[in-house]
DNA sequence: GTTGAGGTAGACTGATTTGTCTACTTGTAA
DNA sequence: TTACAAGTAGACAAATCAGTCTACCTCAAC
């Protein structure tokens, strides 16, 4: 991975998650790079390449943010507290590792290629389903147990880019999972 | 509103829908509908005006839908077990009034225009407001409660989107709201 | 120094983008 | 019949889209 490809990437990732996909042509990444355009294509077969590997950088940065979230956890129960505080933090756009908040890079994506035969929606898909398994194993429960945390950081992550109300959202994400504790 | 106006709002919410904003080229929007372009600006000032129209259309059946799905639930407890219901066959493309399930329109538009200033993303925000007042309407508890089923009903739709599972997705929601019930 | 490969620069192509223009048709009212 | 306004048609324009092309540069191996 060369120093360029990495910078394209980079670029890419923030002008895709700050504007999306389709609004951001191959000529503004280029431009804010400073690479030039026969170089991305010596590097990358197509726009939708380049998109793969800027979820792939995403996908990285999250699972690692999370793994160093919730680490400290020794307990289910703490694991989900530190979850929804570290998912508040970033709604609240201070988490340095996430930049700034513009909802989830792969629930935005996914609403811009709905094509589910598509590589870039199994790569979201994909991305989904590694952050539940990562969550799962700090939370040490069953599968509904887990199924529960993570249809309501789905509800919380949505309702904090549309609606706002990001620590409230999080804070009775956080209650009703206490409330629920224990119960079938 | 003439009827090529009328027609010119129900081609653009049905690509716009299917495809996402920016992918759809208002000549494919002509295209299908067969309406000139020149129609098409004397009743619209741009784009962007077309898709408020397709909003304010999507909107209003989405509202009727919400109220027809729940309109024969007399207590709390059994409209949210219609809701959820009624979410479900959403989920599963059965809900005529809805179309093909492609997740929450105004979510994906949300998705593609992040700016909070503009006009289309304050579109999608009213949207989800009047939708959490009409439920609430239905469902006569405390804003707590009410705040917590939309978090649950937002996580449905992304999780139905996304990951699929759209009938555990919303079975799991309706079994935490009762095992939340009463609680503080 | 020579050679060869990997990487880079930016002009260029053809398709497509949103939006404008002039000319035409249609319906209504005097 | 005449006059006028509302609505319509589709060619056109300027900008931008993704992607290709030739020419050049850099640097390591020998």
């Amino acid at each position: 991975m060369t120093a360029k490809k990495q910078l394209l990437t980079e670029t890419a990732l923030q002008l895709f998650y700050a504007r999306g996909i389709h609004a951001i042509g191959i000529n503004e990444i280029l431009a804010q790079s400073g690479v030039a355009k026969k170089t991305l294509y010596h590097h990358f077969a197509s726009k939708d390449e380049l998109l793969l590997a800027a979820l792939q950088l995403r996908h990285e940065r999250f699972i690692s943010w999370l793994n160093e979230s919730l680490q400290q956890a020794t307990t289910g129960d703490a694991a989900v507290e530190k979850l929804f505080m570290a998912l508040s933090s970033w709604f609240n756009s201070e988490e340095e590792k996430l930049g700034y908040f513009r909802g989830c890079f792969f629930i935005n994506t996914s609403a811009e290629f709905s094509d589910a035969e598509s590589a870039v929606f199994q790569r979201c898909q994909l991305h989904k389903q590694v952050v539940r398994e990562t969550i799962g194993r700090y939370l040490q429960c069953d599968e509904q147990r887990l199924n529960k945390v993570c249809l309501l950081m789905e509800g919380a992550i949505v309702t904090a880019q549309v609606s706002g109300g990001a620590d409230a959202a999080c804070a009775l994400a956080v209650k009703i999972l206490s409330n629920d504790k224990g119960q079938g």
